[in-house]
DNA sequence: CTAACTGACATACACAACGTATGTCACTTT
DNA sequence: AAAGTGACATACGTTGTGTATGTCAGTTAG
């Protein structure tokens, strides 16, 4: 690793961290470039240089934000005794992570509005195609009906986000966060086999 | 009903609709004041003076829109045989007019990011208060299981318009749209009382 | 070892868009 | 008919993005 490139390394890592911060603060669309480039010691040209344009920054937290979420649901499902509880697991820590004002103010709100659909994404959305899988093993091994795979690992990320953004705006979260989970489990319910 | 208070009607009903346009065509965030309120004969005086500012104009929008939506789904439910029935013809009429971009674009995803929760909304949300109603009447009657209320209604929301965005980004929305019912459907099945 | 070069980032500038302060004229009111 | 109100236009200041140009550390070639 040259001297250079990991110089450049870690400006993208302050710039990351300090958009991070700031758009869950202030929101995408009125997040100053300048504001947040100072923040961390730097100007709108190193940002232009390494993300092209305000844009490609999202983009860029977003990916980090994604595939932070995807690895974390999927270590939380892997500590289910069934894959039948692994698929509510996952989506019990779905719905966890979404109450977080970073996931739900950048990949839930802001990514889809600027970005676009998720699945169209450089990231391609890792934490759909975790829910991907383990709907398609499901249904393999016969625990679900046979239904339609990515249709219905959609609605199930659709649901838990809507639950999260359910949660985090109510007055009290931790109330409404058990009936969000129980209430997602008995949809899922409806999945199951000659249930 | 004076002169100048039909005349600013009209007036308002002009700028909803060009920015009804201007919104689906370039986003929020791209769609320019002056271009849009040009487009209609005025200027940005007439905006700020009966909207207050931008984000009152997208308010303004975002309500007729989810009130158009709200009574169309009634009007689809209201023809299904059974009220299980009219919850599914809900959820598909739902998925379907997410389709349209207008709703999409605005309702969907300049909304949220913009406008915050859709339940903190002026409009409270109208179709999520149809929906609302219908699993109230549906647990009341026995025919779901007993589940919180608000929680699942969210969810199914949230389930459907996340079908849609999917549909509506896919290659050929008509093939993908019967898959979409036909999980909404399945997942609507775990509802229902011993099953 | 040094001179030329590359590229990461800063600086300066052009342009677009929002919001506000002020102006104007039709319409209402008395 | 004169005074007043308010719906909308016009003009201006500010902010923010994007781009073009500049600069200097660090790399590479002779």
């Amino acid at each position: 690793m040259n001297k250079r490139q990991e110089q450049m390394a870690e400006t993208r890592l302050k710039l990351i961290q300090a958009a991070r911060k700031a758009f869950t603060e202030k929101g995408f669309a009125k997040a100053s470039m300048d504001d947040l480039t100072s923040n961390v010691g730097l100007t709108r040209g190193a940002l232009y240089h390494n993300f092209g344009n305000k844009l490609g920054l999202l983009a860029a937290v977003v990916d980090q934000l994604d595939s932070e979420m995807a690895t974390k649901a999927k270590a939380e499902g892997d500590q289910a005794a069934s894959e039948w509880e692994s698929l509510l697991q996952e989506g019990t820590a779905y719905i966890e992570m979404a109450l977080e004002p970073e996931i739900q103010r950048i990949v839930l709100l802001d990514g889809p509005a600027f970005l676009g659909d998720p699945s169209q994404w450089p990231s391609q959305s890792a934490c759909l195609q975790i829910t991907i899988e383990k709907v398609k093993r499901l249904v393999n091994t016969g625990v679900l009906k046979d239904v339609d795979v990515e249709a219905v690992s959609r609605l199930l990320n659709g649901a838990a986000l809507n639950a999260a953004l359910w949660v985090a705006a109510s007055d009290k979260p931790e109330a409404v966060l058990p009936k969000a989970i129980e209430a997602f489990n008995v949809l899922c319910s409806g999945l199951v086999r000659q249930s």
